[in-house]
DNA sequence: ATTTAGCACTCTTCCCTTTTGACTGCTAAT
DNA sequence: ATTAGCAGTCAAAAGGGAAGAGTGCTAAAT
């Protein structure tokens, strides 16, 4: 075997290691391990030589290596592609996908914590989101005599309440007929559209159809629909959490203002999954970790975000075959709801 | 002072100073904190004394005393009634219910993150909830030929929706219809009144009303709103977590299936806080916490729960008086609202 | 009957040293 | 290019005071 061959896969061996057991690789490990007939002093300079190239550090001077970022970035470059979730796991999925959907939070909730079963660290699932709302269908509710509910139903099932106060008292049968008149003249409206709209309409109507497009146009505005979170407890319970500032960091994170945005600040490539690992991520408090994340949906029309956040030693091949395969089922279901 | 007297105020000292320092409480410490004009020697006699009913213990011979269970019940029951929460904080809290409370789920979401800064520890409010909902509005929305989406709003604005299947292809118009009919016949009731009346329906109406029964009934069979969880961070950043496993004890109780029910399985007293110290509650995970719990809400009508949850060592008074004040406020909101 | 001073005792914590075991780095031979 | 062998390095574990904090007990004082 030539010796650029082995390198490679002596790095591979290490960071394969490194992800299961958390532990400095040592190298007579690798040999065990690998069953390379070649003795640990071979594997030795070998790894002197990776050190060298930046591909592994060690703790001190005479312990085994450790991969770097920059090891993992080569890892995931080539296995990407070429990486398929096992048939068990796939079955799993496509079932999950076959049982009823009936409540869309409490499924994404579900599918979320199953992924992070599989993954074993915390997964994030943002609910499909329009990339511009249109308007389906409106009503009002009475509440009290001034007040009343305005109910927007816009497209892929999306609910949206506002209340709304007249300048007069208005009877539900007022309401009713008004919700009839807007929901018939601006079915399947933008936001835009809909203020663009707006003559021959009494005040009041004005009114609710001002409240309208503004409720739309700050749904239009997220960038994310809701997010599901679960396997917390998977992540920090990570040998690298116990003990240190890094799991508190996370918990601010989480707990924080946006963290979707610091989260996934990154663009997203093609369709495909995305790979982020430690320090290339911007956000301090992540640089410890690894994040995986995946857009699923019809491009330009609505989609979500799935995402694996976990320590840098993960196992990418799960979490990078699990998302690709989950974004293409999240997508099916997406695209026959549109 | 009688010393029946001293021996009470030297428990006060300790757990007041272990709730803030969660160091043992050595005897010199007690006279140089409460300027009690005896010597430390028979501060020990006291704390000996103390030990032997059971109010302390201490990690080691020779160390100084830690509160038991039944030292928090004691000053729990010896504080009740006489908390009030400092002006400053009574003053924020009305503030935050002037402010506009335009989106409820937002709005509970940003009190319990103020409660549990203010409390320093984690928060949960769960939404009011009606004992009977009440129908007020329902709508329908073709989403395809044979489907449709029904949306039901009950009383105090809540929205539930559900996916419809018919026999046949119905239009808009028709749903239109059949909404306004049933809005009208069943607006007021509750699920089973609803099922007592389905004379001269039509099929789909039949169907309809059928539906719309099963998810007040659904609705009502919750025992609780939905929660809102604020300052994981708080509570996990404690001393007494940090590198123990009951860190991950709490992050699996609460990523576990209904939490909440393990939390408040216990009754509530009157309209007041209810305390659950340690091994007070049967809940495994909690023994090492403390729980302090609000109902707030309109008896019989529609109510909500606020907890913190935080080590035993917590300050008590604070989160009394906070809880009582905020269900006071929450009370008056729902009651407006209703 | 309480309270107190004094002192011996206990136990943790901190720091230092030693030992052990796991690995590597290097060198010289293959 | 590879390997055996061995010296060197380091972390983690184990041991051993020494210091410090705090109590328990006893005998005397109030």
């Amino acid at each position: 075997m030539a010796v650029r061959d082995r390198r490679e896969t002596v790095l591979r061996v290490i960071i394969e290691e490194y992800i299961t057991t958390a532990v400095p690789v040592a190298s007579n490990a690798i040999v065990a391990k690998h069953g390379l007939r070649v003795s640990p002093a071979t594997i030795r300079n070998d790894t002197a030589y990776l050190e060298q190239e930046g591909y592994v550090v060690r703790p001190h001077r005479s312990a085994g290596s450790v991969p770097t970022d920059r090891a993992y970035r080569y890892y995931v470059e080539s296995i990407e592609g070429d990486v398929e979730l096992p048939y068990v796991e796939q079955y799993l999925l496509h079932r999950m996908f076959q049982d009823a959907q009936e409540e869309l939070e409490q499924w994404l909730k579900t599918v979320a914590g199953f992924l992070a079963d599989l993954v074993h660290n915390l997964v994030v699932i943002t609910s499909p989101k329009a990339v511009r709302c249109r308007f389906k269908h409106l009503d009002l509710v009475a509440l009290q005599d001034f007040v009343s509910l305005l109910v927007v139903i816009l497209y892929e099932a999306k609910i949206r309440r506002q209340v709304l106060s007249f300048n007069r008292k208005v009877s539900q049968d007022e309401l009713t007929k008004m919700a009839n008149r807007l929901t018939s003249i601006y079915e399947g409206m933008t936001g835009t559209e809909i203020l663009a709209r707006q003559e021959g309409l009494s005040s009041e109507e004005r009114q609710i159809s001002q409240c309208l497009a503004e409720t739309i146009a700050a749904e239009d505005k997220l960038e994310f629909g809701e997010p599901y979170l679960e396997g917390l407890r998977l992540l920090l319970s990570q040998p690298e959490f116990t003990g240190g500032p890094g799991m508190l960091q996370i918990l601010e994170l989480l707990e924080g203002e946006d963290w979707l945005r610091s989260i996934f600040s990154q663009e997203f490539g093609r369709g495909g999954v995305r790979v982020v690992i430690g320090e290339e991520n911007p956000e301090p408090a992540l640089q410890d970790l690894s994040l995986i994340t995946g857009r699923y949906g019809v491009p330009d029309k609505a989609s979500g975000i799935v995402g694996v956040i976990g320590p840098k030693r993960m196992d990418y091949v799960k979490a990078i075959s699990s998302l690709n395969c989950l974004t293409a089922l999240l997508s099916n279901s997406v695209a026959e709801y549109i």
